[in-house]
DNA sequence: TTGTAGGCGTTATCAG
DNA sequence: CTGATAACGCCTACAA
């Protein structure tokens, strides 16, 4: 590979000089300038970005780090990081943590190591926030610490959202698979719920069951639930994969969706579409938040090289939480008796 | 940071001293070890990658390049890979190239820009094999050329292994939704039908139709063939996403999966439990896949470093290509009729 | 067994 | 405008 050095000797001008025209850094004659040009051409000259690193302690390289990426929650995220990543000339480094803490530890290791200049963190096993402050860092879909760049989708709302949907097609007793308690968004999600049926005369705390996030645990809690609550009409899945196992587990009893029991999960994953009956759910922009989460990170690295503060274009503030909105979907899994959201719209249309 | 002159120092060693504990190379008393051992640790002391990559050459980082990890057949690849890296101290940069010339060829610049070691290489859209032949290259799913080690499934057979299984299940119409033409294992599953139907009386060229391997392309191209075809009874999808697809099209078309017509797809993805009905499938060993290739990979850059070639345990021959064992699985979308392939086996088993 | 010194490829700081 | 030269943090002969 060649190396600058060999671009100076044969454009006969100084390392220094090819830097600058490298960096369009400084002074440099116009006509030596395409000197220069021409030799690095001829010799297929790129810079080492390792080298570069080594003095910038820039490495135009950040890290994903996400529970699973075999969670078809995830990929959606990642392809949304690395797009913009992608285009503002980062790459990314993939690390699945399977939420083990200690696995999370050894990749914050291991990426401080690399000189990576931050990290997106869709997961955090790790409860103690100052963790993830050694280095610049957003979290997306979860939330850690008021101190730490946030995007998230309005979870609160969406729980409200869906089991409203669900009383509008006529569900009289409606529970709720909720995602894990240490997670944040499932715990508001949760929340959404409980604001909307906890003065319900049939509520009962036992409608509302924990899982983890994926189909196996959802589908055997479901069936717990309905072993013990054959009244239940209506689910509310803390999110679309826990929505599947919900499916499964109420094939497997024998009902129908949405005839006897109405779901809809949350997310919008793009499995959502491929179910039978499609699966109503609420929307998160996943892709937007992917991409947001992304932005806000690379303006955190960026202005950090500025000390001082150029506060003249932020684009974005650092100092907040990002809360995206989020929208119902309605789909055949809660297509049932009378519609009333449905004739609502239709009023108005009439 | 500390660097390792601040461990020199606090060690009252040298340098090269802190080096040679910190590589286990050249001796080194074992007094002094501990006690740079213990300045190391005083001190938080990690080595920077960085550095160590400067006169190394490699940097401990391997590229992954799909077309879109959002395509649910890549992250189970993806995870594979990931996990024997980590294993291995390796770390995995993502890359999608969208089957796009243009952004493969500027992966390939950035990672050498970047020293990566590898690349484990999953879509080819360029189809000059010698774009991939600039440094380490493992093939996976997708066949490119003799010279570089390559890692796919059984193709062929699983072609065969598919279609036998349709006409066990009592179909005489079977068509093939066949993947797009450039990508080899699609050719291949294609010619595992042909091979099993095209000296069939029934058989007819039409029976084959071309799409993308998504869902959307497919779920186009069978509406398209059962309008020309209405007595088709069996489908083969070239791959999961297709079968997806295929069973939409069905699906608005007012017949039904299996009675109708049967249908399955390949590769196994955890989409085909997620269906309903359940698809048949022809499992690739998505997961040994991943892992196999990142071995490989691994061997082929560490081998690289002892140019005396060592053969003293090569654990894999690099310049072979592995043909993974495929395997027939089969759920709800082919159980249909008198199951001869079952029934052989109950034969057995009495 | 340990230390010195040069080099890996760039950038940045000074002089010219 | 251009050119030396010292970092950046580590490794590896070569000496001692």
């Amino acid at each position: 590979m060649a190396t600058i050095r060999d671009v100076a000797n044969l454009a006969k001008v100084s390392v220094a000089t090819v830097s600058r025209v490298l960096n369009d850094s400084g002074y440099v004659n116009n006509k030596t300038k395409t000197r220069v040009l021409e030799a690095m051409r001829e010799l297929h000259y790129t810079p080492s970005t390792i080298a570069r690193s080594l003095n910038n302690k820039r490495t135009k390289t950040i890290g994903l780090v996400v529970p699973d990426i075999t969670n078809p929650f995830f990929p959606e995220l990642a392809r949304a990081v690395e797009d913009v990543a992608q285009h503002d000339g980062y790459t990314v480094i993939l690390c699945n943590s399977d939420e083990h803490v200690e696995k999370e530890r050894r990749y914050f290791e291991v990426l401080k190591q690399k000189y990576i200049d931050g990290v997106i963190l869709a997961s955090n096993a790790d409860q103690n926030p100052d963790v993830y402050l050694q280095m610049p860092v957003v979290v997306l879909d979860r939330k850690v610490n008021e101190r730490i760049p946030t995007v998230v989708a309005k979870n609160r709302e969406g729980g409200r959202l869906a089991v409203q949907h669900l009383e509008d097609v006529g569900c009289t007793r409606i529970a709720h698979i909720a995602g894990p308690q240490r997670i944040k968004s499932a715990e508001d999600r949760k929340l959404g719920y409980l604001e909307t049926v906890s003065d319900q005369p049939w509520y009962s705390p036992d409608y509302i069951v924990h899982a983890e996030f994926d189909i196996k645990h959802s589908e055997e809690a479901t069936t717990e639930l309905l072993a013990a609550h054959p009244e239940i009409d209506g689910i509310f899945a803390g999110n679309d994969l826990m929505a599947v196992g919900a499916l499964k587990a109420i094939h497997r009893y024998g009902k129908k969706v949405p005839e006897d029991i109405a779901i809809i999960g949350f997310d919008n994953i793009s499995l959502t579409t491929t179910l039978v009956p499609e699966l109503s759910t609420i929307a998160q922009p996943l892709y937007e938040m992917g991409s947001l989460a992304t932005r806000l990170l690379i303006q955190h690295i960026e202005q950090r090289g500025n000390h001082e503060h150029t506060d003249q274009h932020l684009d974005h503030d650092l100092n907040r939480c990002y809360e995206l909105d989020i929208e119902l979907i309605v789909r055949a899994s809660t297509a049932r008796k009378k519609h009333v959201t449905q004739m609502k719209a239709l009023n108005i249309q009439e």
